[in-house]
DNA sequence: CCATAGATCTCGCTG
DNA sequence: CAGCGAGGTCTATGG
């Protein structure tokens, strides 16, 4: 539906949207989009599960203790979309086909894998991607952007973890950059493209 | 527009989505958005600045390095949306209120600020919520949701830096809720919500 | 349900 | 432009 309308938000936070022509979508699983004539994000929105009541020209959205409410002045279009598909996008070039990719060629990075390899290896202070096992235990960090410092601290928190329990540990990251600011770190970078070797 | 249509995307990441009944939309500043019919968020997009072709019954929408590419089987409807308005959101009940809200009453939680406070406060690790300098440093980290380990490692990190430069600091922690596994964090925490105090 | 982390994150800000 | 952090983040996954 694209309509004249103002937005009011209440819930986790509280906005305002001023009076304009806004495009108003609402699928099925009680989803609710409202977009605006720029940006990639809706102006407001309300996730899945949320329920739609329309009490004449206000439309209400409610979902827990969240209330999306449309004042509509004028609709200008308005539209049922039958056969909606759901479909799931297939994507590769993720983080996970990173770490499928670098795994497979690890050997040309002189890792010492001699004691075992670990994908997803669980820890109490989180999932370490990549735990190479050899003389001394290698946690690779793998990121499909720069690296920056939340990557660095994910990685130092995995190594300071098994450091406490008494391995003897190094830190790897990989990734295409790195932030200049964590150059300093004491850890070794690959750097390693998300897309084409 | 809502057609059927199958789509492809290549650039960052390579995807490849079945033919289907989607929405897609076009905004002025290049915006693309190909929506399915649940979940908040589009299946395909490419943020401001793409630029959209039409070859025959082929979208393809390009940016820098990443192209997306429609081949549209069916289009059941087609607008064009005019006078599209492009106003702000305005929102209440952010990290930033939060932290106006905290140091309008920071008096009732027993932090010495008799030589300064700071908002924003810049280091070369990142930029502190909230400095109270006193007879101790009082490290103040704001957060509007659940503080987890990352929100802990980001306010250790500012005390460790303030500790290098040798000032006696204190770190604390302002959240609504704090997960557990970091409840053992040497801190302080204050429950504070993100609306009303 | 909680907690963690990825995302083609987006978006805004500061240097 | 790089780098960092917020986001009503959303979404998936594992315990």
């Amino acid at each position: 539906m694209y309509a004249s309308c103002a937005v009011t938000y209440e819930g986790r936070a509280k906005s305002t949207l001023q009076e304009g022509n806004y495009l108003i979508i609402h699928k099925t699983d009680g989803t609710l989009l409202i977009n605006g004539g720029s940006l990639l994000k809706p102006l407001n929105f309300q996730p899945p599960g949320a329920i739609l009541i329309v009490k004449g020209n206000t439309l209400i959205s409610q979902r827990k203790d969240e209330t999306i409410t449309i004042d509509i002045n004028t609709i200008y279009n308005y539209y049922e979309l039958n056969m909606w598909s759901d479909f799931k996008i297939d994507i590769t070039g993720t983080e996970k086909d990173m770490v499928d990719r670098f795994i497979s060629n690890i050997k040309e990075y002189n890792i010492d894998i001699s004691k075992g390899l670990y994908r997803e290896y669980r820890t109490p202070v989180g999932p370490i991607d990549i735990l190479a096992i050899g003389d001394i235990y290698t946690v690779i960090e793998v990121k499909r952007r720069t690296a920056g410092v939340v990557a660095y601290t994910q990685l130092k928190r995995y190594c300071d973890y098994l450091g406490q329990v008494g391995k003897p540990v190094q830190g790897c990251m990989v990734s295409p950059k790195i932030s200049k600011s964590i150059i300093a770190g004491s850890f070794r970078w690959i750097k390693f493209d998300p897309m084409h070797s």
